[in-house]
RNA sequence: GGUCUCGUGGCCGAGUGGCUAGGCAGAGCUCUGCAAAAGCUCGUACAGCGGUUCGAAUCCGCUCGAGACCUCCA
């Protein structure tokens, strides 16, 4: 490979040579869904977004232990407001952990069906209550953090004497002073700045857990301080989330490991973009989330039709992770066909005969995937050389064009890998048995008899009902193919 | 109000000082009994106005428009 793999580090506001802190070894974090809900598709979007770099880094040969956690803790919605997880609880009338545990597995269901590989390690932040204390007093010991009322806050103020809190979303601490909105019951903080990192629960809240300081529960930032550190060590490769994670969350987040651990816990923060829909961010809060679910039905007033899994993966894919991308129905049944075409050609492939020339380099090629992949995940360049790829293919099928045997396999092996392991496209099951195929043949056989002795009217009227029940016929030059519509 | 991002052909979406992005849709042609599929060709796009430059969609300034973050959020 000519090129290296470059990736866009928030952190540096630029695009830097990616080189693992311990090579092959690479440690990747990524925040993970807060499961107090179904996810949206926008959620979808950035682990899928991940889910390409986690692919293409082991394509790569890199060891990835791949961390994203699940915030099973509820987190303050706002004053006097209960936490998410113990909202719904309530309102369904069930235990917090039944909230929990239901939209845990239903996470887990839906990123199967759009086919992200699960990651290496899925920590949950309940299970690591005793880790967030101990470092909730670790950053108390150190003086950068006081307690009031029974809850502890990080003291920001203290905190960017000696360090560059604001480092990361390119916020200075003066104007962060200055600008932090001016909220009811933050009377226990000393400067609205400061974030809690333990929280006294009020009587009604009902996840709650004893500590040093009160019954209560731990501030939403330290929870990935601690996993992060606990798994993947105190500096580890590339911390990831969606931009909207970058402050405050990922902000408190270095703060803290900067305080309790002495150093940065990433080397390269990479930043996904969001997914729009009519233009507006997707949103649980805002409720402006469409679901998987109604992706997938089409049961949405916005949705003209249904879109398969592969398909929305597909269309995400053809935009770049750090690029807004919105969403509309012409849009996605563009994607619809194009994908469509891609994996024909993926099919048509295994037919293909060798010859004594090749047409083109194989190696040329090849080297244009890489390259756009190398060049911070990109994607849709990638795509568009696949889709070159698909020209060149049919030139093999219709045109007579021709690969030597050495070319023609190493193309296939590129362009089907590339596929199905880098960008993690797979065939949608037809749920057929062979039976179908078994009578389309017999019916395609019959047909053909007919167009043999040129009664068009039989074999017309058979490709038309065909047609009808969702069969669409082509007659090659190397026989009748049939596809689903 | 502060910080920042973006505005590309009918739609989606790459690129980013001179070289075809790509997909879908549309037009024409070839192939074919017809059709489908496929191949080839085409529209000459970069919000507007200035500036820098031999040359700008790409750099700078302003204007207009959209969005994000500053508060839970992927």
């Amino acid at each position: 490979m000519k090129t290296a793999l470059k990736v866009y580090n928030t952190l540096a506001r630029k695009t830097e040579e990616f080189q693992p802190i311990n090579p092959p070894f690479v440690g990747l974090y990524v925040c993970g869904p807060t499961v107090y809900s179904e996810v949206h598709i926008g959620n979808v979007r950035t682990f899928t977004s991940f889910d390409l770099i986690y692919r293409y880094l082991l394509h790569l040969g890199y060891k990835v232990r791949y961390v994203r956690n699940i915030t099973d803790v509820g987190h303050l919605l706002d004053d006097n407001e209960e936490d998410k997880i113990s909202k719904k609880a309530r309102l369904e009338n069930i235990e917090p952990m039944e909230v929990v545990q239901r939209y845990t597995v239903d996470f887990h269901k839906t990123m199967m069906l759009f086919n992200t590989l699960p990651p290496s390690i899925e920590p949950t932040a309940t299970a690591h209550l005793i880790e967030q204390i101990e470092l909730i007093q670790t950053i108390l010991d150190k003086g950068l953090a006081y307690e009031s009322n029974g809850s502890v806050y990080f003291d920001v103020l203290k905190y960017s004497a000696d360090h560059n809190y604001g480092e990361l979303s390119g916020r200075n601490i003066d104007e962060l002073l200055v600008n932090t909105r001016d909220l009811d019951g933050q009377d226990d903080k000393k400067h609205p700045a400061d974030f809690a990192i333990w929280k006294k629960a009020e009587p009604q809240h009902i996840m709650k857990w004893n500590a040093p300081w009160s019954l209560g529960f731990p501030g939403w930032h330290l929870e990935c301080s601690v996993m992060s550190t606990k798994y993947l060590g105190t500096t580890f490769d590339i911390h990831g989330g969606g931009m909207d994670l970058k402050f405050p969350h990922h902000e408190c987040e270095i703060a803290q490991n900067e305080a309790g651990y002495g150093c940065a816990p990433a080397k390269y923060w990479l930043h996904t973009n969001m997914l729009t829909f009519n233009g507006r961010k997707m949103a649980k809060s805002e409720g402006t989330g469409v679901t998987p679910k109604e992706m997938i039905t089409g049961n949405h007033p916005l949705l003209t039709q249904a879109y398969s899994p592969m398909t929305i993966r597909f269309f995400m894919l053809q935009a770049h992770y750090r690029s807004t991308l919105d969403f509309n129905n012409e849009a996605l049944q563009a994607a619809e066909k194009g994908f469509r075409r891609l994996m024909t050609a993926v099919k048509d492939l295994d037919g293909l005969k060798s010859g004594n020339t090749s047409f083109f380099t194989v190696e040329d090629w090849k080297e244009e995937l890489y390259a756009a992949m190398n060049d911070d995940f990109n994607s849709p360049i990638a795509i568009a050389q696949l889709f070159e790829g698909v020209r060149l293919i049919n030139l093999m099928k219709d045109q007579g064009e021709t690969l030597t045997e050495s070319d023609l396999a190493a193309f296939t092996s590129a362009f089907k890998t590339f596929i199905t392991d880098v960008l993690g496209l797979t065939t949608e099951e037809e749920n057929d048995s062979g039976e179908v195929d078994g009578l389309m043949d017999f019916i395609l056989q019959l047909r053909n008899e007919a167009k043999a002795r040129k009664d068009y009217a039989t074999s017309d009227e058979i490709r038309d009902k065909l047609n009808e029940l969702g069969f669409e016929i082509k007659d090659g030059k190397e026989g009748t193919t049939f596809s689903r519509k």
